[in-house]
DNA sequence: TGTTTATGCCGAC
DNA sequence: TCGGCCTAAACAC
């Protein structure tokens, strides 16, 4: 998906676009096969994000009932803003508006997911917002077996690297040169912990910065924000090595560590 | 025209 | 751990 740094710009574009706004209710495109969603009317509605889950509270504006709509972006999952009378295609959540346009969830692939609850608890925390826990989930759990497989593989273990995904792995992973990417993760974070852990908050925090990642399938709902594209480093360089993960995914690294 | 590829996750073995 | 879920853009021929 876009990742924690495109999760967070799309709960910051949905803050932006519901301020002030009163939602009347919620429909749902049945061509997705998912659970449908309602609230009672009239609402608001307000976004947190945290790794690569979306929270959205909903309120009702007239008794004090509240909830929150969990949601996950899949591989291309946004939200655009439609006025009244416009249709997005691949729209899969509809958040009607009293003014006659609505919040549209746009997913082509459909693999984005939305459930009521809260924060998913097999997720750890999120390395820019909750870096104290972040750091303490990994290092309390370090003796657990999860850590005996290569850090490549771990990085991308959201119980915990909340919001870390196939492209900052590639670069965190390069930004500690010296250390090989296929060596288990428990030695790998004993030896160099501090960097690691500051690379998967800064790196999120730096792709916030400039307006997300260049990626295929998710563009920036503001639009290009800054010139700086150069931070991809790795993921897609063609001078890099890849191999293909247990997991199916392209994993791209310094080709010095190729054996 | 056909094939490969894509930022993710879930559930059936 | 592995296939399945989906569409469309970018390739290959």
């Amino acid at each position: 998906m876009p990742e924690l740094a495109e999760l967070k710009l799309t709960s910051d574009f949905v803050n932006g676009v519901v301020k002030d706004k009163v939602f009347t209710h919620i429909s749902k495109n049945p061509e997705h096969k998912w659970m449908d969603v309602d609230f009672e009317s009239p609402f608001t509605i307000e976004s947190f994000s945290r790794g690569k889950e979306i929270k959205l509270v909903l309120e009702s504006t007239e008794t004090d009932k509240t909830d929150n709509l969990m949601m996950t972006m899949g591989m291309g999952g946004h939200f655009q803003w439609a006025s009244r009378g416009e249709s997005i295609k691949h729209t899969h959540l509809f958040f009607h508006c009293n003014d006659g346009g609505h919040l549209a969830f746009v997913d082509v692939r459909r693999f984005g997911k939305w459930k009521w609850g809260d924060w998913n608890k097999d997720r750890g925390p999120d390395p820019t917002t909750e870096y104290f826990l972040f750091c303490n989930n990994i290092l309390q759990n370090l003796h657990k077996t999860a850590f005996d497989k290569p850090i490549y593989e771990v990085l991308m273990n959201q119980r915990y690297f909340n919001g870390i995904g196939n492209y900052l792995r590639a670069e965190i992973l390069i930004r500690i040169p010296d250390e090989n990417p296929f060596q288990s993760a428990r030695e790998f974070i004993n030896k160099r912990k501090w960097e690691l852990f500051e690379l998967c908050k800064d790196i999120p925090i730096l792709v916030y910065e400039i307006g997300g990642g260049t990626l295929k399938d998710w563009k920036n709902p503001f639009g290009e924000v800054s010139s700086v594209r150069d931070f991809m480093k790795c993921y897609g360089n063609p001078a890099m090595e890849k191999l293909e993960d247990r997991g199916g995914r392209m994993f791209w690294y310094d080709p010095k560590w190729k054996n």
